[in-house]
DNA sequence: TTGCCATTCAAACAATTGCTTGATACAAAC
DNA sequence: GTTTGTATCAAGCAATTGTTTGAATGGCAA
């Protein structure tokens, strides 16, 4: 320890959280070891003697902020107990969208899941093993029960797809967004009415095709 | 010219496709105009000579990948003449599909574009006036077709953000799907398929929306 | 006090980056 | 044949990168 007012873990807390914040917004490779040093208020050689480099850093800083988020939005945000699929959905989609909107506290983990997407480490096989892969069974278990618990496991997922298509939209489209619409702020308020809007279309659609789908003769699904 | 068997433009043309594939690759920053070089068979000052810097290639390469998948894959590829909005919606999600899958004859269009989206430059506003935008009121034109003509703009915007994002997520996830379906190729028979995927989901919450939403009585919409 | 240990610090290192330079090659113009 | 302009080339430059180093700091136990 040296003489300051620093608590233990104190230095090793603010790099994990500035380099979380800084390499979502810049990305690994964009992202300078001095920046995040700099903006911490910390020694260079901190990253090295606390991390041992920068890409144990980018991994630690990644469950740190995914740690973050979904202690702020855990799976079923904002849902009453026992719910039909129905709000399970509405649940499932809103918790999705906080927890992966830009809202700093989130210490940019929508972000970072996003760029390891775009550019994959070992992070992105992390992420899959430590959480994506059941996240998207929850949402399959779902929707089957939304399609009545139909058989068809093709069927199931192109709804699947389809619905998490929608949530990532606002994750990699926000550049875009900002450009054609710059009024839309994507606050929590705005969230709401997006994952309500996201509910009403895939309803619809999952409605629709389970309606076709149960038809008796021959129905004119996809195959 | 050189006395070589080099046609005039060679270097050039040569320099512009690498590029494009490279950078698509491996993203603006982590590509050296070395590997370019390297790639391309020219030397390392030939970028500089050509174009002026890596920055000004970037944006020349990027044009030439538009090009060259437009070309391939116009709006209305696979559509015969006058069409209803149903085959428009299908041409329109096949086009888009084929235009940005990982074919290299796309010179890594769709995923210069992601990567555009991802960490914008000056190159997405460029992309957004001279394409993006264009490409998306026609596919809201379709959609208004669709819902009856509606007057709801709002109604319009969201079954069309819908349909764009589930045409992205062959984009934005190509790495997680890979990863948890790696026999899945996405060669132009797969997306055919797929096509009729998004059509069939879209289509069915399209029809369910616009039944709603024509219901007499105070219609239970978003609103 | 003395010695020990974790931590912090300034300075430097080797590697890589985009870019520039001056020389060279060579076809076409005069 | 001389000149001119375009294109290519090897070599090198200045800047930035992640990482290492060895000294300094200061709390704490002996």
């Amino acid at each position: 320890m040296n003489g300051t007012d620093h608590e233990i873990g104190e230095t090793r807390k603010r790099i994990l959280e500035t380099a979380a914040l800084v390499f979502a917004e810049h990305g690994f490779a964009a992202t300078t070891v001095r920046m995040i040093c700099g903006l911490a208020r910390v020694n260079l050689a901190a990253v090295n003697y606390h991390f041992g480099g920068k890409e144990s850093l980018y991994r630690e800083a990644i469950r740190h902020a995914r740690r973050r988020a979904y202690e702020r939005f855990p799976v079923n945000y904002g849902m009453s107990g026992k719910s039909g699929p129905e709000e399970q959905l509405h649940a499932f989609i809103r918790s999705f969208l906080l927890r992966t909107s830009g809202d700093e506290r989130n210490l940019g983990f929508g972000t970072l899941v996003m760029r390891e997407m775009v550019d994959p480490t070992s992070a992105l096989d992390m992420m899959l093993d430590e959480g994506i892969r059941a996240l998207l069974e929850q949402l399959a278990g779902i929707v089957r029960e939304l399609l009545g618990n139909a058989q068809d496991r093709e069927l199931v997922l192109i709804c699947t797809r389809s619905i998490v298509s929608q949530c990532l939209l606002f994750l990699f489209s926000r550049s875009v967004m900002d450009r054609m619409a710059p009024e839309h702020k994507f606050d929590p308020e705005d969230l709401e009415g997006i994952s309500r809007q996201v509910l009403y279309f895939s309803l619809n659609a999952i409605r629709g095709i389970s309606a076709d789908f149960h038809m008796q003769p021959g129905n004119e699904g996809i195959h």
